[in-house]
DNA sequence: AGTCTATGTGACC
DNA sequence: TGGTCACCCTAGAC
């Protein structure tokens, strides 16, 4: 017989044990021929993992009935929750800043608001540029805005919006209260949180993964949006009529090695140009009034990367900001373009999820890397040798997540602020909850970390609002509405704040979310009011369609 | 309460 | 260069 040999091994501790006495005694070992195994029939479990591993064709497995730690296999030890608590795996490197020799919990860089910045070698020189800039514009430069228009609280939500992850949100560029989300199925939500029920979901524009959308900046009733199915669609709001701008998978499945995903996408609007990026480097230019291709595509990252982010500079939309799974940001002359032609290349230690040129001068560079820092360059005119500062922060998970993406805030008259979500969670009163993190990227400094108890899953999608002191987050498949405290209790009374259940979350989420809660803090603010009908009008559809008001040219 | 899984990246050979 | 495999805090379905 060829069967493997199996190794059993016996945890003498009992489950509630925890003293180091026991916990230190020798397991006992018990080795067992297969053939034992099944002659004596006693095997059950046992038994069916030998088969299988027969049919692999592997050789020795270890069972282990003793506690070791899951990460590591070795035991003394366990990494996993401990209440809200996480203990992290000593034999690791830290989670959070990827250095050996402490954890999570002992890591310099856990209290934010005291440390998390990694200066930058100092830069003896200046350009002539920065001179100027330092001499001239700096003191102009106005203050970060204030914490107490940071939206800080929920207002309302929809639980169970989506029926996969939320990718990306995107406010309507002139209705206020209009938010438009993705999701991982391609669905496209439209929804008017003024008056909570009001969501539209349009299913049939995408196939797959919804990765980023725009308006067309001529008529906010067009939306653009970039999917994994390869397509960019161009969507009238109103009708949810759609058709595809460009396909870059024209006869279908042919199989992985040939199927074209888009993901970075971003609209020029001097030229009317969307421009795309691809999962293999490549970048292509769409004409907004033709609707037909310019151009071949060029090769902007490395040949066979993902290319995740776009960003075309709000002052100057000729020069392009890209990123990618090749570990680099890239800035571009969109009226020279060419592999390789690239101005500048920003080095990260992983993959890129996010860079943007800041919102109101363009003249700042942030990007989001799963190296788990944060990257600032404070001038592209400067020396954009090596970032500004490096700020860890935790956001590195990028299986089953939307991979996290700082954003700058846009209303910030410094262009200093930033939000992103957090994956490791923290010890919240008991409960362990994600927190949606403010940082203020000139210092490094965490502002604000935004938690709410109902909120168990992580947020890795946010979007701060264009005018409004108003964030919205997608976590996992739902939607939340964050104001400021002050601002909510005006708009939205504690007691009538609104909270919608969808689909099976209105059996399942029911206690969780709308009383009978075990929750102590004493929070309502998903109170049941006006529950039953808030469901029931869920699927209401809008008769007149205030997202579909258009811009005269 | 336990099990399963969709799924992306990087290390290693 | 391409295939294979492992993987540290998921979320939700069954």
């Amino acid at each position: 017989m060829t069967f493997p040999r199996v190794v059993i091994e016996r945890d003498t501790d009992s489950e509630e044990s925890s003293s180091e006495e026991e916990e230190e005694e020798v397991a006992e070992e018990v080795e067992v021929e297969v053939e034992e195994i099944t002659e004596k029939d006693n095997g059950g479990e046992i038994e069916e993992k030998v088969l299988d591993a027969k049919k692999k064709e592997k050789a020795p497995i270890t069972i282990s009935l003793k506690k070791v730690c899951k990460v590591c296999k070795r035991s003394g030890h366990e990494a996993g929750f401990k209440g809200a608590t996480y203990i992290d795996c000593p034999m690791k490197p830290c989670f959070l800043c990827k250095m050996p020799g402490h954890t999570t919990m002992s890591c310099p860089h856990r209290v934010a608001t005291e440390h998390g910045v990694i200066p930058a070698p100092r830069r003896n020189t200046l350009s002539p540029l920065d001179y100027v800039f330092e001499r001239q514009l700096s003191p102009r430069i106005p203050k970060i805005k204030p914490a107490f228009v940071i939206p800080d609280q929920v207002d309302c939500a929809v639980i169970r919006y989506h029926s996969r992850r939320v990718t990306c949100l995107e406010f309507h560029p002139t209705n206020n209260n209009i938010l438009l989300s993705g999701d991982k199925k391609g669905q496209l939500g439209i929804w008017d949180y003024s008056k909570v029920y009001e969501k539209t979901v349009y299913g049939n524009i995408h196939s797959c993964i919804l990765n980023n959308m725009r308006f067309n900046p001529a008529n906010d009733g067009t939306l653009y949006a970039a999917s994994s199915d390869g397509t960019i669609s161009c969507t009238d709001l109103e009708t949810g009529m759609s058709f595809p701008l460009m396909d870059l998978n024209p006869n279908g499945w042919q199989g992985p090695g040939s199927w074209r995903m888009l993901y970075g996408m971003d609209i020029n609007p001097e030229k009317g140009l969307v421009l795309v990026a691809d999962n293999f480097g490549y970048l292509y230019l769409v004409d907004m009034r033709s609707n037909n291709k310019t151009g071949e595509a060029i090769l902007i990252h490395k040949k066979g990367s993902k290319v995740v982010g776009l960003h075309c500079n709000p002052l100057q939309p000729e020069l392009l900001l890209s990123c990618g799974n090749d570990h680099f940001a890239r800035v571009w002359d969109v009226r020279r373009l060419e592999a390789g032609s690239s101005l500048y290349n920003l080095p990260h230690r992983r993959v890129v999820n996010a860079a943007y040129f800041s919102p109101q001068s363009g003249r700042k560079i942030l990007t989001t890397s799963q190296d788990n820092r944060l990257r600032v360059w404070d001038s592209i005119f400067g020396n954009l040798d090596s970032p500004s500062r490096e700020i860890v922060h935790s956001h590195d998970f990028n299986r089953h997540l939307t991979p996290f993406r700082a954003e700058w805030d846009p209303k910030d008259p410094s262009e200093s602020l930033a939000v992103i979500g957090r994956y490791i969670s923290e010890n919240y009163n008991g409960a362990a909850l994600h927190p949606i993190d403010f940082i203020d990227t000139s210092t490094g400094h965490l502002v604000a970390e935004l938690m709410e108890p109902n909120i168990t899953t992580i947020s890795p999608v946010n979007k701060l609002h264009p005018r409004d002191d108003v964030m919205a987050s997608g976590s996992s498949r739902s939607l939340f509405i964050w104001r400021p405290k002050e601002k909510s209790e005006l708009v939205q009374p504690k007691a009538k704040r609104k909270i919608i259940l969808c689909g099976k979350a209105k059996k399942k989420l029911n206690r969780k979310f709308v009383g009978e809660s075990d929750d102590d803090s004493g929070d309502d603010r998903f109170s049941s009011k006006g529950k039953t009908k808030n469901t029931k009008s869920k699927k209401t559809e809008s008769k007149s369609t205030p997202w579909s008001r258009k811009v005269k040219r």
